[in-house]
DNA sequence: GTCTATAGAGGGATAGAC
DNA sequence: GTCTATCCCTCTATAGAC
């Protein structure tokens, strides 16, 4: 891959970042690359393709980042922990918050939604993989449907990641609260065997409601 | 309120709401409600400010509109039940994507952070109510923080309506394993004072993460 | 209050020199 | 591959007629 073409990837995703899908124009993300504007076209064709690959490009990128993180995790509260530690990282740095805007354009520009899509799809299949292996022993295992769970994980935090853009103390607040929260799932998987058994068959008694 | 100020907020919302942050230019939005582009100008002077004025007007009117359906929770299973209506109804009609492309575009336009954000606080002040009343006699109420629970919910909910405009069934889907968690809750608030007292005690002796 | 017209800036994209 | 120059469009905002 060419020097420019690097350049320019790596400019579309900070001026995504920080100009937001609004101001990711083709001379506002050379300037940030530190090249000619006209080369966008040259190497890209369109804005549209730069923030399609730059996308991609990143999203690999990240998710690879953090592989080992998620191979890590062994349980439930180590996910959330991970979490925390992926938005607090990406929040200032990265990825998240290209995502969110690749999302909000892709409402207007369907041209985009494909690529936020497979993107977003990246993370989703990462985190499909803990929830399957860390559920296999709880007793939630059956009343979780983990492609479900993962994609609202993902979605919550997109929402978090713009949250965290206007108002930082009360996403601090929000991510604190979710933090708290995974002590009573830990609680639950570490129930001795006759509490998870009666958890079980409350569990099994009540409908789904969906 | 004349009629062309209520034609133009109306405008700016179905604007916001079908073509993004990055669409929502003042000929656009005067299309939208078969005005004439100037009057933007006349009546609001800048399309910031419309869109800080339009963004207010309907998350009064929209939370108003949940007003009673807010009221008349009395569990978290119907807390969850009413987040999942509110988000299908709002999904189409509404106000999380407007508010969705509000934060969006705030990244990089400050000027349109407070008004953001005030919007969206008419949501989270509504939930924090409701999620107090509810968790009042539950066993689960010194472990959530209210204020930051109700601004993590509505963080996720702002990022499920981004992600239902590129993978509607994905949406669904997180929408529904998210619905079958409150079986959990549920669960949990209705075991009995013995299995409650095991509980409250596991929870007492697992320290915050945070 | 509403319209037309337009100034002036910024944007996508291309042609052509180097 | 990179640059300058440019076309043409859309944008915000204003001036001025009605």
């Amino acid at each position: 891959m060419t020097d420019t073409r690097a350049r320019l990837l790596d400019g579309a995703l900070r001026t995504l970042r920080d100009r937001g899908i609004a101001g990711a124009s083709a001379r506002s993300i050379a300037t940030a690359a530190g090249v000619n504007q006209a080369l966008v076209f040259y190497h890209f064709g369109s804005v549209d393709q730069l923030l399609t690959e730059a996308c991609a490009h990143a999203a690999r990128e990240r998710v690879q980042l953090y592989s080992d993180q998620f191979d890590a995790v062994t349980s439930l509260s180590e996910l959330v922990e991970l979490g925390v530690r992926i938005h607090k990282h990406e929040g200032a740095e990265g990825n998240i918050l290209v995502l969110a805007q690749m999302l909000a354009g892709a409402q207007s520009e369907p041209k985009l939604a494909p690529s936020a899509l497979a993107a977003l799809t990246m993370w989703i299949e990462r985190i499909e993989v803990v929830l399957e292996r860390v559920l296999l022993r709880s007793p939630l295992r059956e009343f979780v449907d983990v492609p479900g769970m993962a994609r609202a994980l993902s979605a919550a935090f997109l929402g978090l990641g713009l949250y965290d853009g206007i108002d930082h103390d009360g996403a601090d607040r929000a991510l604190a609260s979710v933090t708290r929260l995974d002590v009573l799932i830990e609680v639950i998987d570490d129930l001795g065997p006759a509490a998870q058994a009666l958890l079980r068959t409350r569990l099994r008694r009540a409908p789904p409601t969906a």
